[in-house]
DNA sequence: GTACGTGCAAATTGTTTGCAGCGTG
DNA sequence: CACGCTGCAAACAATTTGCACGTAC
């Protein structure tokens, strides 16, 4: 179910894509922060530590040829830069967004399917994938704001 | 219900905004183009047919104070461009957006409401917005495949 | 060995900002 | 007539691209 090391080098090796050390650090960097959603910029200065002569080109271009093949999924949260996470499972969790202190975090919650078989079916749109996110404030935000 | 000239116009002189000819010009613009998602790009276009001499900053600067305002809501499909449409029945319309042609359109499902109610108990996350996107292919394309 | 991948720097694109002059209320 | 608003140009920030060199297969 969920993404593997070996399954990723896989999908590489099947779209004729070489293993380079640059895309095995970033690969590893994706699996050690599965809960995150990082920006080119964060990959970027995490991948920095372990490969320092890494460029921010060869960041951009692995996280797009990632998202290419399946593996990562764009996000975008509205802040002018795209987010970047595994894309498994990506039918069954949510965004919410605080609009106070901007941190996003996920549900599960997932009662979709019912509205996507009724736009199938009355507007012919074949659905791939759906993104939902939720604007409001966090529990800390508001406890804060006390 | 809906927006209409004179309603904005109010809106403007409640939040201490003169009424400049270039922000009259784009109103009408959206009026006109009720049904269209524009970009800050496809307005400026579209006002300087009217208003040759309009800046491409004024028209970055009015849809930023219209979406203050809470007249013009801001969408983000994705592009790496924003995109602005009226705010009325945010809560009651979802984007589809089709990943061969690229067009957005609209659907009025939403059962989201049960989803809201649930994250609000379960998360504590006070829920202000929400915005949906199906990706897909849409009917148009599908003809086209064939 | 060769085509793909890389780092670097320069180019692009969408958006924002500083400023001197203009026009609304 | 004051202050907000404008156009212009320059500044910015995220991302992309061109290119000569390097390296996985």
């Amino acid at each position: 179910m969920s993404h593997s090391f070996e399954k990723i080098c896989q999908l590489l090796k099947e779209h004729n894509y070489k293993l380079t050390p640059q895309r095995i650090t970033i690969i590893e960097m994706f699996l050690e922060n599965r809960d995150q959603h990082l920006s080119a910029e964060d990959v970027y200065d995490l991948v920095k530590q372990e490969a320092p002569d890494i460029g921010l080109a060869t960041v951009y271009r692995t996280l797009e040829m990632l998202a290419q093949i399946g593996v990562l999924l764009k996000m975008d949260f509205g802040e002018g830069r795209l987010r970047y996470e595994f894309s498994e499972g990506v039918h069954h969790h949510h965004h919410l967004i605080c609009v106070q202190c901007g941190n996003v975090s996920e549900v599960e919650e997932d009662l979709l399917d019912l509205m996507e078989a009724k736009i199938e079916e009355e507007e012919g749109f074949t659905i791939i994938d759906h993104q939902v996110k939720f604007f409001g404030i966090c529990k800390k935000c508001q406890d804060n704001n006390i």
